[in-house]
DNA sequence: TTCTATCATAAGTTAAATATTATGACACAT
DNA sequence: ATGTGTCATAATATTTAACTTATGATAGAA
């Protein structure tokens, strides 16, 4: 049995136009051959697989069962690539595709709002979300294992394109019922005395905050590390101390919630968001319409 | 587009390859070929689908969105053949396949009792067992639509093999509380007065029943015609007469049922079964086993 | 019987697919 | 900077699939 082995999709193609006809003559024609083209192919088929596809009584043929079973295999591959050109046809057009895309985890405070409309307008394409660390995201992009990565700062030891699109102003955030809370314009150093909350070293933001600290001389009393935006947030709604956030991750609270923003001078300390992907990366056309789509979002979110 | 049209399974296999590796040159090797003849190969694919199949990132080569489709069609395509080869396979070795047989409508009295320990002596076999009358039979027996076909009497304008595989002794049947119930070589004369039920004219039975009267000179009072052996049974049963049917109508008839078989000289008339296919039909090995199967059975039967 | 439709076979041609060798370009690691 | 691994390209050779023409065999219809 040489099946796949030897024989071509033309050779199953000429069977199936027999099989059909259940005539070599009238499959010839169809397919603009000579009846011996038909014949050989049919000889060569029929080798290929070690069994008669057809049973020849006078002039008639019929098909025997495993000529039947060959027919159903023969609609079913080209059913297969039917669809699969038709899926073709979509990715050209934008119709349908796929954008996996690795965000930081602090995206996640604004990214379902960017992505989700983009869902909408382009119900074909298939987006799928990473919410993980910094390390990990640069692992991925590493392993070039997505189409577009966000991030709060672009690598430097990659070869990357990274583009800012959004603002991503760093508060400080303290409980509403902090001393502070109401004041105007604190001055860097009230914070020195204050606890202050953090995440891992590594973070971009505990990085950020720390050099505008560093700058001016201000040593930060760390009371703890935490491992996620949330859990400082909730930390911080203790009473456990307060924090530099991005402000995106209050997005969700309202204007009488358990958290504030202090007026702190140097506040926000301005950031941007960027969309990174590694340099020389042809980017799908579905990747390349979410990228501009993110930047005319970004642009628009920011006249507001 | 034109995957189907122009490319081979060869270059799929190909694809598949280099798809599995993420890497031309492993696939080279894996297929004994040079790293040249893979570029190539793969470069005629994605003219073919009109989309690059792969993403090229330094030395490192990731599948793009349309790869990853074709690769799923390759798999899926190169299951279909595995699956249809293992067909095949079993088909040779009679581990499977079909069988279709068509039988005159008397023959439901004990077909089922022979292929019931076919069926299960071959479970893979797929057992289709068309009862109608024998006009239909013929029809098609003309038409090759079925394997084999089970006949009372085998055709005599088609050019058919046909063999003798079971008696088929008819028998006159009457109501156990009959005058002629109690006697014994009855002769046949005596049947002339007595009320006839009869299947309908070009039964076999009742010609085989026609031409024994004629040939005595016996004049038949038919009193009704009747569309199946059973509904005869019936009115026998109801005093309406009495009928010559195959014993084998009867095998389910207890000794104390409300019919008996009447002991009329020159009965049973001894007719049998024919097991017939087209003249020139090279069987399957599925039908030729049920050949030497149900041969072997009509001898063992007929030694009891 | 003769004619016609149908498939098989043989010989030879054409065209296409597939391959190789040789070489070049490029990224990455040392 | 150099070397190594990897893919691309060009020129060319080889194979083989696919097709045609010509002819033969056979079955069924007229």
């Amino acid at each position: 049995m040489r099946l796949m082995r030897n024989s071509t999709l033309r050779q199953l193609k000429v069977f199936e136009a027999v099989a059909r006809h259940l005539n070599y003559t009238r499959a010839a024609e169809e397919l603009y051959l000579t009846q011996p083209a038909i014949s050989m192919q049919i000889k060569q088929v029929e080798e290929n697989v070690g069994l008669p596809l057809f049973e020849h009584l006078g002039k008639r043929i019929h098909l025997t069962a495993a000529g039947r079973e060959l027919l159903a295999l023969c609609r079913d591959i080209f059913g297969k690539f039917a669809e699969f050109e038709m899926s073709v046809a979509d990715m050209k057009g934008m119709k349908k595709g796929q954008l996996r895309l690795a965000v930081i985890t602090t995206a996640e405070y604004f990214a379902p709002r960017l992505i989700g409309p983009f869902c909408q307008h382009y119900p074909g394409v298939d987006v799928s979300l990473q919410v993980i660390n910094r390390e990990s995201v640069l692992q991925r992009l590493a392993d070039n294992l997505d189409d577009l990565y966000i991030l709060g700062q672009p690598p430097e030891n990659l070869e990357v394109h990274s583009q800012p699109f959004l603002e991503n102003p760093l508060v400080v955030v303290a409980p509403r019922d902090h001393a502070l809370a109401k004041k105007k314009c604190i001055a860097l150093k009230r914070l020195a005395g204050e606890p202050f909350l953090m995440r891992e070293p590594g973070s971009g933001t505990r990085m950020a905050a720390q050099r505008l600290f560093d700058e001016h001389g201000i040593k930060l009393n760390i009371r703890m590390e935490l491992g996620s935006n949330e859990a400082i947030k909730q930390a911080i709604a203790g009473g456990l101390g307060v924090s530099v956030l991005s402000r995106h991750t209050l997005a969700l609270e309202g204007e009488r919630g358990p958290l504030t923003i202090l007026d702190v001078q140097h506040f926000p300390i301005q950031r941007h968001w960027y969309l990174v992907y590694p340099a020389g990366k042809q980017l799908s056309v579905v990747a390349r319409t979410f990228c501009d789509y993110l930047l005319a979002e970004g642009r628009r979110i920011s006249r507001k």
